[in-house]
DNA sequence: TTGTACGCGTTATCAA
DNA sequence: TTGATAACGCGTACAA
C-alpha cells in the first residue's frame, strides 16, 4: 500500500502537488503532472479513503436503513437495486445497514451511517415512530430522508405513499362488481402500513353503506403462511364471503394455496387482491389483483431529494405517492362463495 | 460534534485516558471512569470511526460485491439478509456495493471496498472470471471470499454449489419418471451458471441413453419474460416435448405462462423444473418441481471463513455444497404434450 | 494509573 | 506553479 507521500517522493514532488493532480484543483503544469501520474503507475498507488474522507469529513456515500424483517424479495431488491443505480449515477455509493428488530436498533444503525460521516441517510423505519424520526432530523446536520412514513414536522423530509387510498380503492373495485361480503387479511398490525390498510378497507365498506363485520377480518403477518393461516380462520368460522382483500402479494399466495386445498376454486369463487411488487403474481394467482406500490419511484424521489440538498438547494416538495391499482378480468363476478355452497 | 479531546477537558484527563475507557484496555481508576462516562454523557460524545479507522487500519465493516443484475427477488434478498445477520452476530456491519455491468466495475466495487479498508470482502460475481478473481485474491492481503465460482488456485477462498449436478439430477429424475422427449431453457449463456447447468442436463440424457437433441434447448435470459418467450419459441418448432427443465424460477414462471396462454394443461401434460429460490413457487406453478440453491448456508459458511481468517485461523474447508432437489406428485407422468395432440 | 507525543494518509491554507 | 505545515480525530508506545 503507497502512499501519497511515496508518489510525491517518487515523482520528485510534494504530496499536496500530487493532491492537486489527483483532485484536478489548482495549478499544475503539465510536465510534473506527467510525472506524477508516472508515479501512480508505478506504485499502482491508491488513495486511502479512510484519510480523505477524514480531512474532508464526507464520503461520497449515503447509507440505507432496512430492517431485517423487510429484507423480503421482490420488492426489497427493488428498493436496493433502484437506490444503488441513483446513486451510482451521481458518483455515490450505497451502504446498507441493517435494522434489525427494535426501534433502538434502527436508531443505533442510523448512528453508525453518521459516525461513518455518510453523506446523507436514508431510513425506510420500521419500528421508529415518526416523532422520534422527526427528533432524529432535528439532531443531525447531514440529509436525513424518511421512506414510507409521513412525519410531522420535517414534511420535505419524507416521501410515503397512501397505503389507505390504496386499500380504499382495490375494497371500492371489489364492491363496484358485486361483491358484498369482502374478507380481510391484515398485515401484522404493529405496522403503521398495515393499520392504514385496513382503515381503507373499512372507509370503502361504509362508504358504499356496507356493514363492517369483524368476523371478517383476520390478522396475518405479512408471511404466505400467516396468509394461508388467515384463510382457514376464516373458513373454520363459517361465514359467507366472495372476495378477500389481502394487504400484501405474499400472504395472497398463501391465502391462494390454503383456498385451493380447501377445494375452493378461486377464479370462480373468491377474489383475492394482493399489495406490494411481486412481478409475477398477476398471472401467478390468477384471481389476484393488485395494487402496486411505486417503490422505485419513491426511492428515485428521495435521492433526488437528498442530493439537492447536499447541493445547497431544495426540491419542490413532492412528498405522496399513490399505488397503480391493476384489476383483471378473470376476477369473476361469481358465483360467490359460501360454506354452505361449498361443503360436501 | 464534540472530539475525544473535549471529553477529556471536560473529564479533565487527557485523550489517552479517554480512549483507554472507551476500549477498555489498559487499567484506568474507578473514578476517573465516572468522571469519563459523565463526560460522554454531558456531550453527547460518539467517536469518530472514520479516525478510528484510519488509526487503526480496521473498520469492522464486510463489503459484499453483487452485480446488479442479480439484484432479483428472493434469491438476492436471503442473501443479504443471511449476510448481514451473521455479520451482525459477530459485531460487525456489512456494506453492499453494486457491481454494475461489468467485470471492470465489479473490480472497481472490490477496489473502492479496499480503499474503505474493510477488514473483508465477499464477491458474488457474474463477470470476473475466476482467473481474474484468483489474481485479485493474490493482490490483497485481506480477507477476500468468493460464492457461487470454484477456484483454481485459491480453494479455501471460495464456495460454490454443484450446479451441474443439480440439473443433471433434475432431468435425471424427469427420465425416471418416463419422460424421454425433455427440452431445456437456458439461463444467459455468458454465465458460468448456466452453462454448467445446461451441461449437467446433457449429461443425464447421455447417461440414460437418450439422444441430445439441439433443437429441445432453447436459450433464455434468466427473466421470465424469456422464459415466456423460450417456450413460444419451443412450440413454434413443432417437436414433441413432455417436460421442460428450467434454468431457474423466473423462467419457469414464464414458461407457465407462456404454456397455459397456449392452452396446455401443464400438470397433465408438462412438467417443468425450476432452479433457485423462490419459496413460494411449489404451489404456485403446479407441474414445478425445484432445485433450491443453498444460499444462505453458503454465505453463512463464506462469513465463518472470513471470520477464522481474521481471526487468524483458517477453517477446514467445506467449499462444495449441493442443491436440494424436491420432486412434488403433482409432476404427472402423463399423457405427454406433442403438438399433434395439443393442436386443435 | 496517567500523560506526552507521534503516526495514520489526506486535504487545505498560506507563503514562497 | 510549488512546498511546508497545520488540521482531521483517534490509537498507542513510551515515559512518568
Amino acid at each position: 500500500m503507497s502512499t501519497m507521500q511515496e508518489v510525491a517522493s517518487r515523482a520528485g514532488v510534494s504530496k499536496a502537488t500530487v493532491s492537486r493532480v489527483l483532485s484536478g484543483k489548482g495549478y499544475v503544469s503539465q510536465e510534473t503532472k506527467d510525472q506524477v501520474f508516472r508515479a501512480i503507475e508505478e506504485t499502482g498507488y491508491r488513495p486511502n479513503l479512510l484519510a480523505r474522507n477524514l480531512a474532508t469529513s464526507k464520503s461520497m456515500c449515503i447509507g440505507l436503513v432496512v430492517t431485517n424483517t423487510l429484507y423480503n424479495g421482490n420488492y426489497f431488491s427493488e428498493l436496493i437495486s433502484q437506490a444503488a443505480k441513483k446513486l451510482d449515477a451521481n458518483g455515490r455509493q450505497l451502504i446498507l445497514v441493517d435494522g434489525k428488530n427494535s426501534a433502538a436498533e434502527e436508531q443505533e444503525a442510523i448512528e453508525f451511517l453518521h459516525d461513518l460521516r455518510c453523506d446523507g441517510i436514508i431510513i425506510y423505519p420500521r419500528f421508529l415512530s415518526v416523532d422520534e424520526m422527526d427528533l432524529i432530523i432535528d439532531k443531525y446536520k447531514k440529509p436525513v430522508m424518511v421512506v414510507n412514513r409521513k412525519l410531522r414536522k420535517h414534511q420535505s423530509h419524507c416521501i410515503y405513499c397512501d397505503h389507505k387510498g390504496s386499500s380504499y380503492q382495490a375494497t371500492q373495485a371489489l364492491i363496484a362488481r358485486g361483491h358484498r361480503d369482502i374478507a380481510f387479511i391484515t398485515g401484522s398490525m404493529d405496522s403503521p402500513t398495515a393499520i392504514e390498510r385496513l382503515s381503507g378497507y373499512k372507509d370503502a365498506l361504509i362508504a358504499a353503506g356496507l356493514p363492517v363485520r369483524e368476523s371478517l377480518i383476520v390478522q396475518g403477518k405479512w408471511s404466505p403462511a400467516s396468509g394461508a393461516a388467515a384463510v382457514s380462520a376464516l373458513l373454520a368460522a363459517d361465514h359467507s364471503f366472495s372476495a378477500i382483500v389481502v394487504s400484501n402479494d405474499e400472504m395472497a399466495i398463501g391465502a391462494m394455496k390454503q383456498l385451493s386445498d380447501a377445494g375452493i376454486k378461486v377464479p370462480d369463487a373468491v377474489s383475492v387482491i394482493g399489495f406490494d411488487n411481486i412481478p409475477t403474481a398477476p398471472f401467478l394467482i390468477p384471481a389476484l389483483s393488485s395494487v402496486k406500490d411505486p417503490v422505485s419511484d419513491m426511492v428515485s424521489e428521495v435521492i433526488n431529494q437528498i442530493i439537492s440538498m447536499l447541493d445547497g438547494g431544495y426540491l419542490s416538495e413532492k412528498n405522496q405517492f399513490t399505488s397503480d391499482l391493476i384489476l383483471r378480468d378473470s376476477v369473476a363476478d361469481g358465483p360467490f362463495y359460501s360454506p354452505d355452497k361449498n361443503r360436501a
